[in-house]
DNA sequence: GTGGCTCAGTGGCTGAGCCACTGAGCCTCT
DNA sequence: AGAGGCTCAGTGGCTCAGCCACTGAGCCAC
């Protein structure tokens, strides 16, 4: 089962060290992170590279960036959006965990909802196709794909193009471990718990679909914990 | 009541270019993006600044860059997060509103529930502080950032770091447009509005705590909505 | 004590250039 | 034919060297 290498260019990795340290709180909120020549200087690299590196950071929220005086970090914890979730999970420990699962399982249950009282019949269509998908995928890591398809559907059908990006951006926060959490979809298994919460949409029950999208997303959460602390455990050692 | 100046460097407009053209349909989802070098000459400017400029939208989520291919154009629509919010209302027009809003309506509720389930003494007491912050503020401006505040407040008494990463992706969305919306926020009326808000979560009260968060954030949409697309007509002149 | 000046420090942006990677087309050997 | 290897043009990654523009602190003159 081979997968794609990951790419990893000089500003990912800069990215990533800097991003450590705000963290870390090496440099706290509300500092003056060292000037470019200087972090140019010490990690050995150019201004160039090092200024992409602050545009990526700015984008991201952790900096402000001004001409003349320098990067200011910001409190991301206070004023960061969901931008920030993809690295903080690795980067904070477990503790964040709990967190992601309850907004998940909330937001899922909104969704879901919602997704039911406006299903059209073509909507029914595709969800069967997509859990289709699921089922006959042929490893977990397809199905684990074809499960996040059917969450973006769902989202789609609500009609809202700002649940579609709320979906997108809970998605992408397991982007970095989304490979680990590939033991936790049997597309056999996947698809049978997925089948009350499309055949409740389907069929345009929005009871039934929150009590359906709870019932799965709670049955996902611990085997999804476990493989995830397995994981960050070994990257202790 | 002056504002600061906003500051436009040289990035912020190809960045907001190649974004218009991306959103406009010029170069579709898939497709690749003119070299680096290309764009360099036909903007009148060097690769260094194009290069930042393709890190941004690609930290956006909009393009994808691969080292000796080129940089590929995203679905942002199938596949973006809520970082794409705050330009894309200023781009596509007014028709992104009634999603924004109903996102902003139903998870706040469901914040607003989750607080009131969770408050403990200080909350109450903060949220009171942030309210009268609201009601003494000197002008709409200042109420709508106090306003502001108290969201944020009641997204961190959840308890849930994610759902304050939610709000404050909701919250941003609004940032390029905040001073226009700032006519909508009264420091009289807004504070009288949010009171009962605040005082459900401070009693510990989730069904009120809901239903206070329905009404209020539907009372404030049809202003909002008004001023908004006043300002998109205004522009179209 | 107000306003203007200077100056060191900092980010913004340029121009030229080399290196590394990708993919398509060709060529060989079987 | 087909499989494998080669070449090469095109593209992004990154460097080096440098000038310009902005900021803020300190000084000075009025």
């Amino acid at each position: 089962m081979p997968e794609p290498v990951e790419r990893v260019t000089l500003i990912d990795v800069l990215e990533s060290r800097l991003r450590g340290d705000i963290v870390a709180g090496l440099y706290p909120p509300g500092t003056l992170l060292p000037p470019e020549r200087k972090l140019a200087e010490d990690y050995g690299v150019t201004r160039a590279s090092i200024k992409n590196t602050l545009v990526r950071l700015e984008q991201l929220g952790l900096i402000e960036t001004r001409h003349g005086v320098g990067s200011r970090v910001r409190d991301f914890r206070s004023y960061g959006g969901t931008e920030v979730l993809p690295w903080l999970v690795g980067q904070t420990g477990a503790g964040l965990l709990p967190d992601v699962f309850e907004a998940r399982r909330t937001i899922g249950a909104l969704v879901a909802r919602m997704a039911a009282e406006r299903a059209k019949p073509e909507d029914a269509l595709e969800l069967r196709m997509r859990l289709n998908d699921v089922e006959t995928a042929k490893s977990a890591a397809e199905a684990h794909d074809a499960e996040n398809e059917v969450h973006r559907a769902v989202a789609r059908i609500t009609g809202n193009q700002v649940f579609r990006f709320l979906a997108n951006s809970l998605l992408n926060g397991y982007e970095p471990v989304r490979r680990t959490l590939d033991a936790a979809f049997d597309p056999q298994w996947t698809a049978s718990a997925l089948a009350p919460l499309v055949e409740a949409i389907a069929a345009g029950d929005p009871e039934a679909a929150e009590t359906a999208a709870l019932t799965y997303l709670r049955a996902t959460e611990s085997p999804m914990l476990n493989l995830l602390t397995m994981r960050l455990e070994e990257e202790e050692r």
